[in-house]
RNA sequence: GGGUAGGUUCCGGAGUGGCCAAACGGGGUGGACUGUAAAUCCACUGGCAUUGCCUUCACAGGUUCGAAUCCUGUCCUGCCCA
């Protein structure tokens, strides 16, 4: 492939390449080229928003590039302070390390396992002395940390900056320098530790990487980014179902974004914007499983909220445990073993009160009604659950 | 180390002896309307119980018939000074 083409497929989609005369120069070397990607296993599960730098190091390994996933199973412990306003809760090493075994995983769905290397940052971390750590520190100075935007509005705001979290761009830099990185990608809220890393390369005598920043993608809500302490993420290895569904629930403004980020592509427009989701919605669910489950579980969404029929959707088996069938119990116990959440006495009151709740497509407005024994039916609990009884 | 301002329910932020589970805003949840969109409107937003009870206002004690509100000590944070 002409080294222009290949320069041009890299740069799509990418907010900002530093400096595109040095990948230029990178790539005629002609030799695969380290490209780095850095994730922090804070959360146990991988999202689209972390899709987003994985293609593009699929691309580069496409290529005929090098990709080096750092897993940053010691930076994670700090917490990346990027775009936060609080400081991190500090993970344990296990917490980390068993987060990092699924990100493995879950990052295999996008990269491909050839020319793909994936290392723990715990590996020189580690091993490091606190005389080199001293060192290490002398090689930036606070004025330069503390310029970033983050920590400035902290420090206007009154709100503390703890001392290691300027400890974190240096170490995300200092993966750079042990791996050698030609180009590192990452979100743009990344640009300031990535240069950070171009920096200490420079001190140690070694060629900089590229800087190579992509779009944020937002989250479901459409405020703020993606992520898992938020709660507005898609992870990658959610069900067919899930998938579809987030994606439904995202708004018309923030579609266009996600056609160009997740897609590549503009969204047309005219259409109805309805069928457009159901369309990025399809897509991206086929990506992560196959198109027949991305069919069905669009299937499955009409009929279930199309059509609203209850009755014949898909929904998962309830079996009442305890003996008691009213029907604040049965939402709590509902909630438990069909979902994984723990609702209050309350809470399930109140919705039964809101209207929410329905039995056999009758609302159930009276928390102190009783679900007759033993016979079969759809509970609907909220907005998005509903479970089958019998 | 000294001075000073503070620590309130998810967040911001009222409340300075009873009417406080605690104003108001944001967020969230549920409902109406819809396209699981937006906007709008309504309700809810500590727990258990249906007129009540229990646990909350950094923490530990104390004063009071009664404290988030007063006193003492402790911890934590910002700012200024050293």
């Amino acid at each position: 492939m002409p080294e222009s083409h290949e320069f041009d497929l890299l740069c799509r989609g990418c907010e900002k390449v530093l400096s595109e005369h040095e990948l230029r120069a990178k790539l005629a070397l002609g030799r695969p080229l380290r490209v780095k990607l850095g994730v922090d296993p804070t959360a146990p599960d991988i999202h689209l928003g972390h899709s987003v730098g994985l293609s593009k190091l699929r691309q580069f390994q496409d290529l005929g590039h090098e990709a080096i996933l750092i897993i940053g199973d010691f930076t994670a412990m700090i917490g990346d302070p990027s775009g936060r306003s609080v400081t991190r809760p500090q993970l344990t090493h296990q917490q980390v390390l068993s987060n990092a075994k699924s990100y493995q995983e879950q990052a295999f769905k996008i990269l491909s396992r050839e020319r793909a290397r994936i290392v723990f940052n715990g590996e020189w971390f580690e091993a490091m002395s606190f005389e080199e750590v001293i060192k290490l520190n002398s090689r930036v100075t606070l004025q330069q940390m503390l310029v970033r935007e983050d920590f400035r509005e902290r420090i206007d705001k009154g709100q503390p900056i703890r001392a290691h979290e300027i400890q974190y761009p240096i170490m995300q830099g200092w993966d750079s320098v042990m791996i050698k990185a030609d180009v590192e990608l990452g979100g743009t809220d990344q640009l300031f530790n990535i240069m950070v890393g171009r920096d200490l390369q420079r001190e140690e005598g070694q060629p900089r990487q590229v800087c190579m920043v992509m779009p944020i993608l937002e989250g479901l809500d459409g405020k703020q980014k993606m992520s898992k302490s938020l709660g507005n993420y898609v992870a990658l290895n959610e069900s067919p179902g899930d998938m579809f569904g987030k994606l439904m629930s995202i708004s018309d403004e923030l579609m266009p974004k996600y056609y160009r980020i997740l897609l590549s592509e503009e969204l047309s427009a005219g259409g109805h914007p309805m069928e457009s989701k159901k369309a990025l919605a399809r897509r991206i669910t086929a990506r992560f499983h196959s198109e027949a489950d991305a069919a069905a579980a669009q299937a499955e969404f009409e009929t279930r909220f199309s059509k609203k029929d209850l009755a014949s959707a898909d929904l998962p088996a309830f079996t009442p445990g305890g003996a008691a069938r009213d029907i604040v119990s049965l939402l709590v116990e509902a909630y438990g073993q069909c979902f994984q959440l723990t609702k209050s006495r309350s809470d399930a009151r109140r919705l039964v009160e809101g209207g929410s709740v329905q039995w056999r497509g009758e609302k159930v407005a009276d928390p102190k009604a009783v679900l007759p024994q033993g016979e079969p039916g759809v509970l609907k609990l909220d907005k998005t659950r509903a479970v089958r009884i019998g």
